[in-house]
DNA sequence: CCCTTATATGATACACAGTGACAGGAAAGA
DNA sequence: TCTTTCCTGTCACTGTGTATCATATAAGGG
């Protein structure tokens, strides 16, 4: 479990020029159940799948509820919204920057470890007039099972 | 423009495992509009504003036409699908492989020039069972426009 | 421990981006 | 010009996520 019963969580942290959201106030029991959800290593789910996880302790909870609490907690730093136009989202309990890896084929994402990719220094980027706070990095390609699968 | 009227572009590579689509067996009047609205140089528009754009010359084409062909043409290797950026998809005129930089306030997205980006290695990467086929890399920031208006 | 109050929830309707189906239209080769 | 078959426009529809709002409840204070 990320946070212990009735303890709020950080503020946000200030990032320039990031409008920031609201934050948490209040560890409700829904809020609660999402983040432990959440905490596995290596599972990025959509929100229709935490939806499902979440119901076997929360029945009643809707799926408003978890699409809020899901971008609350990402825009907050809590977890990782990871998108992609015109595809489902996916979220990443794991709030540290890293990269991920994507079948083409089930479109099932992993994370890729970091000492899985090489470049001597940790990419640099200068374009004038842009000022750059970050990159997303994903890498492409097919897994095991859907390989086999199609041989 | 980008083929000349009433030339076939070439068939669509082979590419390991990749179900290919169908490729382009005529070139319509809409189609050779499209192409030629996108062949601009660090454009990258959406399915809604080339609909619009291609009405001036083509005012009773349907969004539907210009979403079936831009999704022909990028699978085709003529043009590019941007999927990255945001929730709406984006397409690029150059089918060559680059990286996008997005603005994080306006949207907008532009190209990276290549000399821009500084690696040592030209990033390797291995994860056991994984068949990498190819990464896409998206810079965020903010735009030298979005940087003033909010000072 | 209960009360108060603002935040969070559940229900529902809605918006948006993109897709599917199909009859009619028009490229391209004969 | 004719024929074939691919492509278009229309329109209904799907799937993913958002907005609204009455009700419920977490958290701090008395």
């Amino acid at each position: 479990m990320r946070l212990p019963i009735g303890v709020r969580p950080a503020r946000p942290k200030e990032y320039l020029f990031v409008k920031m959201p609201n934050s948490i106030q209040r560890m409700t029991r829904q809020r609660r159940i999402l983040l432990d959800v959440l905490d596995r290593k290596n599972w990025h789910p959509t929100a229709e799948e935490v939806y499902h996880i979440v119901r076997k302790q929360a029945p009643r909870i809707s799926l408003g509820t978890v699409y809020r609490n899901l971008d609350i907690l990402s825009r907050q730093g809590t977890i990782t919204k990871i998108e992609e136009a015109g595809t489902q989202r996916r979220y990443d309990g794991n709030p540290t920057p890293h990269y991920h890896l994507k079948c083409l084929d089930c479109g099932e994402v992993w994370d890729v470890p970091d000492e899985a990719v090489t470049w001597q220094r940790p990419l640099d980027v200068a374009i004038p007039g842009f000022t750059i706070t970050g990159h997303r990095l994903l890498f492409e390609g097919y897994c095991a099972r859907c390989m086999e699968e199609r041989q």
